[in-house]
DNA sequence: GTTGACCGCGCACAAATGCTCTGGTATTCT
DNA sequence: AGAATACCAGAGCATTTGTGCGCGGTCAAC
């Protein structure tokens, strides 16, 4: 269905997600034949109705600046917000997140708002409320909300929600390859190290930002 | 100049942010007069210019659907976001937030925009970037962002910003008050609390939420 | 070549829509 | 009472704007 974009159709949805930015309101097929510099408004109606059968937008018809943008581009810049599934804690051995579990699947979950800015242009960004204290080493404090990347490894250094095979549970550590071995380190030098088999540890995620309400 | 509203602006305003809840595009003047049961154009027309004047909204003249609400109503139902100042950062010495400044005066921050659940019902949540890694042992780091209800003095344990006098230089701490001194209070048992005169220290604002991007 | 799908252009029509003009009815002020 | 003000109603005009139609390119398949 999604078929890619003519160089032209790139153009008119880019200038109607930057229209919509500026204005609040909808462009007309005129607004987007002169912002794209195109010399019919024919050729826009053609390419929006192709837009809206691939599913970029949607039309009312015999309705001036009847357009929506839908999918991603509705989120980003028509209310300048994405909504962020909370996929459970982070303490308790709950599963976890599957990154390819349909975007729909969410529905079955609780939902966060938030600025574009806290995920960057990472996709499938996703949160676990913190509970209990036992994080509170890696600066992130009971009932914090975390913000992950699905990931299934890790730089060195990068902070991680892990699954440990051996004590069942999730923690979020500083992630550190060394040789076969894993060193999984607190952020407060007072804390010792978890230091496992590789094989015995999974990264779930990278955490991208963490949210503390009091 | 915000003379109260009629009964029939009221409505006229609620109706344009229904619409703009259900359609993504401002109504013309005609959706107004029908959803709202009256009886001519040019009574919708009269009072839109009343509602521009009186700054509810901005009008685009000549423009189909040139409607785009202003002020309170577009934050809250258009794109449930609201507007914090980024009031400078917290490690400086910088000057602070003063409460009593009209809301306007704003234009001149920085400001991030943040889904209500962070602030809750509180007024005048403004923010502030923690530069620098002294306030780590509150569980806040280099480059967070922390979010502020203005205040002039706190309860037992609340964490606020206060002013310091005798180091000219605002910091993070849990607050307690004890006799007519006052114990600053970080949150890693490792460090040493800050005691000082009552009158050295003055509360600038308490912390109701952080926020981390990594 | 010829055909047909795809895309663009120009034009024109009709509907949608903002705006104005005229006049009316209360309510308030002098 | 008369004037002023605020608000509303109806009708009509002029512009804006979505949409359809005919025509002309390009390009690949046959």
């Amino acid at each position: 269905m999604k078929a890619k974009l003519s160089e032209r159709q790139e153009r008119i949805l880019a200038f109607i997600q930057q229209f919509m930015d500026e204005n609040h309101y909808p462009p007309t097929v005129r607004d987007i034949q002169y912002g794209c510099e195109v010399s019919s408004t024919s050729v826009v109606d053609y390419n929006l109705h192709k837009l809206q059968a691939m599913g970029y937008l949607r039309r009312q018809p015999e309705v001036s600046r009847g357009i929506q943008l839908i999918g991603a581009g509705l989120r980003d810049s028509e209310s300048n917000i994405v909504s962020i599934p909370i996929m459970g804690s982070i303490a308790a051995g709950e599963p976890l997140y599957t990154p390819d579990a349909p975007s729909y699947a969410r529905d079955s979950y609780d939902t966060v708002d938030l600025p574009p800015f806290l995920t960057g242009d990472r996709q499938n960004v996703f949160a676990l409320r913190v509970k209990g204290t036992s994080m509170i080493d890696a600066l992130v404090a009971d009932g914090d909300l975390v913000l992950l990347e699905p990931a299934t490894d890790a730089s060195n250094g990068e902070m991680v929600a892990a699954w440990l095979n051996s004590r069942e549970e999730t923690t979020l550590k500083r992630f550190y390859m060394e040789g076969d071995m894993v060193r999984l380190q607190p952020e407060n030098s007072t804390m010792e190290p978890i230091i496992v088999q590789a094989k015995d540890v999974s990264v779930r995620g990278k955490v991208v930002g963490v949210i503390r309400t009091v």
